[in-house]
DNA sequence: AATTTCTCGACTTTAAAAGTCGACAAGCAA
DNA sequence: TTGCTTGTCGACTTTTAAAGTCGAGAAATT
């Protein structure tokens, strides 16, 4: 229904948020990051390389080295990490309407395309409007709510918080 | 940034519209909406006899064969389509949090599950609240404003309509 | 009967995502 | 300065799902 996010987006968030979890602990190597959100090593040294060049991560090689965040949690977010990995090529485009020859009515917006962009907005503003820190909160309040029940009990508040 | 929608569901979308279009001329023939809406005619065979067991469309066979709109298009919504194709098991699961083994924090909810359903859900909210007629109502206007200015000028008041 | 159309299942192709690798460069520590 | 440890980089391979094709058959129509 909803086009699955592509893993490589996936672990990029859930690497920065390892790294947010851990900020002031000095750099966090690859391993640890790739063994903590279970994350192929190998693949997560791509990513995180790339997403350096960003400039929402930094890096430090050698036996102290690893990655860590250059800026509080709170002022990144998804929407930072995403827009970055897809590069500004996918921002806005319409699923039919970019490409010619794929849409009868292309010349200046077919009957579908605000809709298309609707479903766009939608979720950017989703992302935009997360930070991490936000998804840092999600887990102390997941892990209180843990502690405070007895164990494997069925969620209950699902999906309210942000 | 926001994944694409599968090109399968775009043409069925495309299809639905184009027999909006024609509703009351009697049945359409596949060949006549792949020609219109530019979608490869052996593709669109399959997607149309799938979703044609969704009940919003109705095929005739034989020489005035083709394929009809079950419903008035203003009661036939693009999540209508949308939750039809890919069935009730991708509906409402999280990226990373459905399969035990890719998410550590499985347990009841991750930190990031919350997000990864407001981006479901204002995908869904886009899909549901746009029927068939609004998309025909989009084409009648943005016909009017063609006929109404020079050709080729561009467009102006983009992705505001519904 | 002949033609036209949808029907159905199986099949092939394509493209992108996902993941891997080897060699190298930088930093630390003994 | 030697030898670890870590990140860096580009090229490569594998896997997967989407996209598209096909042939034979079944219902209508003339």
């Amino acid at each position: 229904m909803v086009p699955m996010t592509p893993k490589k987006n996936q672990y990029a968030v859930r690497a920065v948020f390892e790294l947010a979890k851990r900020r002031g602990e000095g750099p966090t190597k690859i391993s640890q990051i790739a063994r903590a959100q279970v994350i192929p090593e190998r693949f997560l040294e791509v990513i995180l390389n790339k997403l350096k060049r960003s400039g929402l991560i930094e890096s430090k090689r050698g036996f102290t080295g690893g990655y860590s965040l250059s800026r509080p949690p709170a002022q990144i977010t998804v929407g930072d990490i995403m827009r970055f990995l897809d590069g500004p090529t996918a921002a806005m485009n319409c699923a039919a309407c970019t490409e010619t020859s794929s849409c009868p009515s292309h010349r200046r917006g077919c009957a579908f395309s605000a809709m298309w962009n609707r479903v766009n907005q939608a979720v950017l503003s989703v992302y935009n409007d997360t930070t991490i820190q936000d998804l840092l909160d999600n887990e102390i309040h997941l892990k209180a709510q843990r502690r405070r029940r007895p164990p494997r009990a069925p969620a209950r508040t699902e999906g309210q918080r942000l």
